[in-house]
DNA sequence: CGAGGTCTTGAAGACGATCAACAAACGTGG
DNA sequence: CCACGTTTGTTGATCGTCTTCAAGACCTCG
């Protein structure tokens, strides 16, 4: 059975925590017990989503923010003859909808590419945190920020990179977040992503995808099976892809 | 004598404000006059850069940020065989490296592209605000959100528009931004950006960017003289990069 | 076992890159 | 104010990356 696809159903019978937030934020720096708990008291319930269900639409208003506990979510935008474009990848510890809460409006459709599961954190008390916890404000605001880095990393690949140095560049990032949460041991994690999602999220066709796929391949940089992706040769990756591990902003410093 | 490339000296004798930070604050949501002389107060300092100039560069830790008063700027990152990517075009009101300051990394260079005034605002300061003015702090934190709106839209253009649809979508969303700031009337504009810029923005060589402009003006959507770009035909513009405005957030209501 | 999704392959064509050259505009110094 | 060099804008020709269309193989799941 494939680990991201099906979450567990109650792993070691506790309730479902902020945990891979938690986490990701301690990558960057140090919480208090306070502001831990202030964040778990923040969920007020958790939710489901099967495979290709939308868990957040454009134009809407949540009077909540959705953590993704399990699975993997991407963010896209479509033009309307249906050119659709995949902003970002998400998996467990990110917030897929934080900046919804200062903007009120969302922008975009978030759309679960496995089951996924969430917390949801009504901004009523997301407010309480900015009154009251202003280093854990900062924190927050550093998830939405980091987003934003990764979105200007993939600017600059989807407009100065060739599909295939940008492909090589997506697989470095997304084994540097998988092992911040833990999803990744060595070099290979599971990508329960299809090569037109792929592609969507280049912002090139599925047979180019497929194309870009082998050509890795076959310079040994990667290997496929199934889903699990290996990553053979590290450093000629990074080389392919010219690529930079800042713009993650990994290191652990006051904030 | 072009306006956007040489600020006035002394413009009626007063010394640089916040003022186009806070107007384009105000056009989400409502300033107390507190929350305004906290803004204002937390200027340590102006400065002035040439055109060309790097304001900030990748890697930097700056103890301040900077906010735009006056001239245009741009954010970019490049690879290591230098194909660059321009990230964003800021304008008056924009904080340029706000992001800076929760991050404490800068992961790209910020560089002048008229001569530009800025005003210094150092991160102890900002820090405070967000210790005592968290509605405020949500107000900044907004306006990182806003740069990663736009960042959105630009990758979508980037892959799944055509050129021209890119470069009609980059002047609508342009001139929207700013009107904001008092910087359009009607529908023109100052662009003091060369092809070569353009080009960069868009991801695309700049012989591309002049044929590009040239279709443009063909079908009559667009004049040029000199830096002063006139929209002719507003509808047919939006219409042809798909152009909704949604996503600069320029509703005003309680944040 | 069949059906639908996903992956793979080939061929033709479009969009945009690159190279090379020239024209126009601009800023600077004489 | 003109002369001159540099930057910016324009044009044509050729080339390459990626798209599109079409079809077939594989694979997973009911």
């Amino acid at each position: 059975m494939d680990e991201t696809r099906q979450p567990h159903p109650e792993r070691d019978g506790m309730a479902a925590t902020v945990h891979p937030l938690i986490r990701k934020l301690e990558q960057r720096d140090t919480l208090s017990q306070n502001e831990k708990a202030a964040l778990e008291n923040a969920v007020a319930r958790t939710k489901e989503f099967k495979a290709d269900e939308e868990m957040v639409r454009e134009g809407e208003e949540p009077s909540f923010s959705t953590l993704l506990l399990e699975g993997w979510a991407a963010r896209h935008k479509s033009l309307r003859d249906g050119r659709r474009q995949i902003l970002a990848f998400h998996i467990p510890g990110d917030f897929i909808d934080l900046h919804s809460f200062p903007l009120k409006v969302q922008d975009h459709t978030v759309v679960a590419l496995t089951p996924c599961k969430v917390a949801l954190v009504p901004h009523e008390d997301l407010n309480r945190i900015t009154e009251n916890f202003p280093h854990l404000t900062r924190l927050l605001w550093i998830s939405t920020l980091i987003d934003g880095a990764i979105l200007r990393e993939w600017l600059l690949s989807a407009g100065r990179r060739s599909a295939t140095e940008h492909m090589a560049g997506l697989l470095c990032e997304l084994l540097m977040r998988l092992k911040v949460i833990g999803l990744a041991q060595d070099n290979s994690f599971r990508l329960p992503v299809t090569q037109s999602e792929l592609g969507d999220a280049l912002g090139i066709s599925t047979v180019h995808t497929n194309r870009v796929l082998q050509e890795l391949r076959a310079k040994g940089l990667v290997t496929w099976k199934g889903d699990l992706v290996e990553i053979n040769d590290w450093t000629g990756l990074c080389a392919l892809a010219d690529f930079d591990l800042m713009y993650l902003h990994l290191e652990h410093r006051p904030r």
